[in-house]
DNA sequence: ACAAAAGTGTTTTAAGTACACCCATGG
DNA sequence: CCATGGGTGTACTTAAAACACTTTTGT
């Protein structure tokens, strides 16, 4: 059982609990413009505190797993889906996160690529929610979910993250819209381009992309590591 | 007590230990050259596993502290000190990080500046190392301290953190000494000076250091936030 | 032919790097 | 007056930003 029933004198006695959360980004399209947006999936609580808000996907550590182990089993339970790329977040410890009991939530954030099945997997307690449209969420996980969407800004502006949100085969206008969603402000095509075509990690492939209304663009594929080591640390 | 003697059948069922650790950086003079090096302190394990092999400062969590004040006061009690700079590094979790039991570490660093005080702390348990010149050390902990310096390095480069590391009132030269035994490599001190002047933060004070051999260099003193905050989420 | 996105070229701006040089002080 | 680190000036190199322009497709 996730969150014991103690009653005071054992929660000053009992050490703080250990819980795993996961926060999960997609790229949908946005029904109105049809142009991608960041979304992330949430569960309903079924218990207090915070019976029938949503909350991030989490639960206590199993003693067989590592964390991100914990991380990768919880984010393929609540979505079907395997991560493209797992990181850790921060260990989030303040002492009155949780009404009832004393809980440390370490945290992780995912890149997946929703497809049809992980979409469908939504149910009554499981729903997809735009980044930035979720209402209140339970415990302080509208704070954390700001600090991964802060983190996923910086990793997209210094790092290699774009290309885990999208498919094997890409455009390179498809990653330039991936930046334009996350950073939500227009980059200049040209200059993108050709910082795009400087990172040696992308490699042009003998494809072009059919059926679109203008000139076919080249397709792109990466070749840099998978972004799920053992356990990623190229954070800071 | 920390490590509690659990056999296999508890070891199983008990969900795993939560613990606080620290590492702690400070700048001494290199007993050779006299420049400026970076030291830290660690703390002789009095029972087994890894009995007296040195460690980082740690301890469980107290149920009354946040994540970030037990780091602070394990930073007291094995040094003396207050810390001018805390953030948390990364949670430790794999699950053979000690042989005999689970024991989830979150790791905090930390920049001070050592007083006569804090050295004379030094005793048969607690003793300062040079960052590079670390033994073998218990459990995990070497290659959470080599994290720790990619971290500390990175924030240097890129963020304002080398000020902590230095008392109230310094000259440009002491912080380029600060990034040279740091970063180990020599830096334009022309340049430099340059790219410190263009920061705001750094404030010019009309003070002069006296008593050195040469022409006195004016001192200057960091106007920036004290690097304490409620919860330090600048990492990324 | 025309619209629109793909893709290329060129100019400007800013930031970093290398290095020559002057200044002020203790010895 | 000289050695040395403090402090200034300037040319060079590199990367980013701005924007005009050409190419290729579907309709």
């Amino acid at each position: 059982m996730y969150v014991s029933s103690a009653n005071v004198s054992e929660r000053q006695a009992a050490p703080p609990a250990l819980a795993i959360s996961t926060v999960i980004f997609a790229l949908r399209p946005s029904a109105s413009s049809g142009r991608p947006t960041l979304w992330l999936p949430l569960v309903r609580r079924i218990r207090e505190p915070y019976r029938d808000q949503w909350a991030l996907p989490g639960g206590p550590l199993s003693h067989a797993e590592s964390l991100q182990d914990a991380a990768a089993q919880n984010l393929r339970e609540t979505t079907g889906l395997a991560p493209n790329y797992l990181e850790q977040l921060y260990a989030f410890g303040g002492l009155h996160r949780s009404p009832t009991q004393r809980v440390v939530s370490i945290v992780y954030w995912a890149l997946v690529q929703p497809t049809e099945a992980a979409l469908a997997d939504e149910s009554e307690n499981v729903r997809w929610f735009r980044a930035d449209r979720l209402g209140e969420l339970a415990f302080d996980h509208n704070s954390i979910v700001d600090y991964a969407l802060f983190r996923l800004r910086n990793k997209l502006a210094y790092g290699s993250v774009a290309y885990h949100l999208l498919g094997e085969y890409f455009t390179l206008a498809q990653v330039r819209e991936v930046y334009e969603a996350v950073l939500d402000r227009q980059l200049d095509p040209a200059n993108f381009r050709r910082q795009l075509k400087s990172t040696p990690e992308i490699q042009e492939t003998g494809e072009y992309l059919q059926g679109g209304k203008h000139r076919p663009p080249r397709l792109y594929r990466f070749t840099g590591r998978p972004g799920l080591d053992q356990d990623n640390r190229s954070t800071p």
